[in-house]
RNA sequence: GGCGACGUGGCCAAGUGGUUAAGGCGGGGGUCUGCAAAACCCCUAUCGGCGGUUCGAAUCCGCCCGUCGCCUCCA
């Protein structure tokens, strides 16, 4: 099994501990989730659900980032304590993140219950002199890293050569970041060495990935968008500190959502939330779209695309319809193979997606000649929920009232054309009181009697009616079914 | 200005030196069906441009054109 890591710019051989170290960074919760997070997690879940299939232990650890100037600043706009801004928030990510079927980590640390470690380090920091003190702010001292920019291939000297950089002449180089940020009147604030203050960006993760996972993680993930500067830092200062390098072993980036011309960001404003996309959408849908293209790529969102996977995840759930008990079971084992090469290969979803549709084609194939499926649906199955599908269409409930309006029209119809106004009458009192479910059961039952009376203007009206309403139907040997259209 | 990525059929998107260039969506034709739907079968690209390396390139090198990201908060 290969993993490109950022920092070498090439696929090496996966040899990690046991259980494997996996940290992936995860949001400043200031506001919803969007489209781009969809993405990252979606990514790094199907990540851990691959490495769990080939029957590696994982020990997953995501972290919240909730003090930040933006929560600060957005809780004062909202006027709410940050703490109930960044909880509720929190909930709300947990919430979109279930809907997209993604596992939960086994850990989520905050920053703000991880005030101890951080200050820790902070203060190892400073007392093996890769940090200095400016006033109540610590910054980390890049010149102590001789090869500080080595993820995001940088040199200190073209990095403040044309940098726009609110120059900080205290600071004894401009790229020194801060550790500590000494408090301003009114924020929160913790008690430190230094005085009150809170940590900077980039510490939390080095402090909770080393408390929860080690000084040599395996997996550290994210988007492309933290290569620099917080990956970079993080790899400084965890270094520094720890004397042990390197500190990941493979650093995965997944490419970031463009909508249109732009990158889909927060301070560009040109957002989709989750929640929007998922009412839209279903979650295999937004699987397929993210995984049907590889995840160090760039993606566009688009309604268009989005579209077209939730007719394929349609076909997918088709697909893996009961079938009969039949004759010989049809060849599979190649597809599983075949799939598992490509998710070996750097976790391509692409080609393993395309495996899946193969093997979609060859179970319905195997349907029309009766053959066995047993093997090859379980294998669908398993292999789609290495990529977090469910295969499950959810969608809001159905309202009676058109159903019965349909009926309703379909019964006065039938009042004009004799043999069945009697049968009709009778349906029509049974179906006073019904579901959508059964009103649709009704107007089947009706089409059926007309489809034997060879009625087949009111048949295909009773069928575009209910077309008009979302549901499809299915003539079949065994009858007919009737599903929710996508 | 510095660093990096990308440009494959109508749309999306794998492939990155050598049999028929995956897969999805869409489109066309057929089978099935009263008609449909679903499904199956067939068809629908020579890989941005130019030059080079090679027995052989979408795949390597150079130049050009175009798009995007990072360098500042960001998955």
């Amino acid at each position: 099994m290969k993993i490109y890591s950022t920092l070498s710019g090439r696929k090496e051989e996966f040899s990690p501990h046991d259980p494997v170290r996996m940290y992936v960074c995860g949001v400043t919760p200031y506001d919803d989730s969007h489209f781009g997070h969809a993405l990252s997690y979606i990514v790094f879940d199907a990540v851990r659900r691959y490495l769990e299939f080939r029957d590696y232990r994982v020990r997953h650890v995501q972290n919240f980032t909730d003090i930040d100037d933006k929560i600060i600043g957005r809780a004062k706009v909202r006027g709410v304590p940050v703490k109930e801004l960044v909880d509720g928030l929190i909930a709300d990510y947990f919430k979109d993140m279930d809907s997209l079927n993604i596992l939960r980590a086994h850990v989520y640390p905050r920053v703000t219950e991880e005030m101890p470690q951080i200050i820790d380090m902070v203060r190892g920091l400073v007392d093996k002199g890769y940090a200095y003190q400016l006033g109540g702010d610590i910054y980390f001292r890049v010149r102590s890293r001789p090869d500080y920019g080595k993820l995001s291939r940088r040199k200190l000297e073209e990095m403040s050569a044309g940098a726009r950089l609110e120059v900080d002449l205290a600071k004894e180089h401009p790229m020194d970041f801060a550790l500590w940020k000494a408090a301003k009147p009114g924020e929160p604030s913790w008690e430190s060495p230094w005085g009150l203050g809170r940590p900077g960006w980039h510490i939390e993760c080095s402090a909770m990935s080393l408390r929860y996972l080690g000084d040599a993680l395996d997996i550290h993930g994210g988007g492309q968008d933290l290569i620099f500067p917080h990956h970079e830092n993080e790899i400084a200062q965890s270094e520094a500190f720890t004397g042990q390098a390197p500190l990941v072993r493979y650093w995965m980036h997944n490419g970031l959502v463009q909508l249109g011309e732009a990158k889909m960001s927060k301070s560009l404003g040109n957002l989709v939330t989750v929640r929007e996309a998922r009412a839209r959408y279903s979650s295999d849908a937004i699987r397929l779209f993210v995984l049907s293209s590889h995840y160090r790529r760039p993606l566009t969102y688009s309604e268009e695309g989005l579209q077209s996977m939730e007719r394929g995840a349609e076909r997918l759930r088709l697909a893996l319809r009961p079938s009969p008990a039949g004759g010989a079971a049809i060849e599979v084992g190649e597809h599983r193979q075949r799939f598992i090469e490509a998710m070996d290969d750097d976790f391509n979803t692409p080609q393993a997606v395309a495996v899946l549709f193969e093997l979609a084609r060859e179970i319905n194939r195997g349907r029309e000649e009766g053959l066995g499926l047993t093997a090859a649906l379980g294998d669908l199955r398993e292999l789609g929920g290495v990529l977090g599908l469910t295969f499950e269409k959810v969608k809001g409930a159905l309202q009676v009232a058109p159903f019965r309006e349909l009926l309703d029209e379909t019964l006065k119809a039938l009042a004009v054309s004799e043999p069945f106004v009697g049968e009709a009458a009778e349906v029509a009192l049974m179906a006073k009181n019904s579901s959508p479910d059964e009103c649709i059961l009704e107007l089947i039952e009706l089409r059926k009697r007309l489809r034997a009376a060879r009625q087949w203007a009111l048949a295909d009206r009773i069928r575009a009616g209910l077309g008009e309403l979302g549901v499809s139907l299915e003539d079949t040997p065994q009858g007919t079914v009737w599903r929710r259209a996508t």
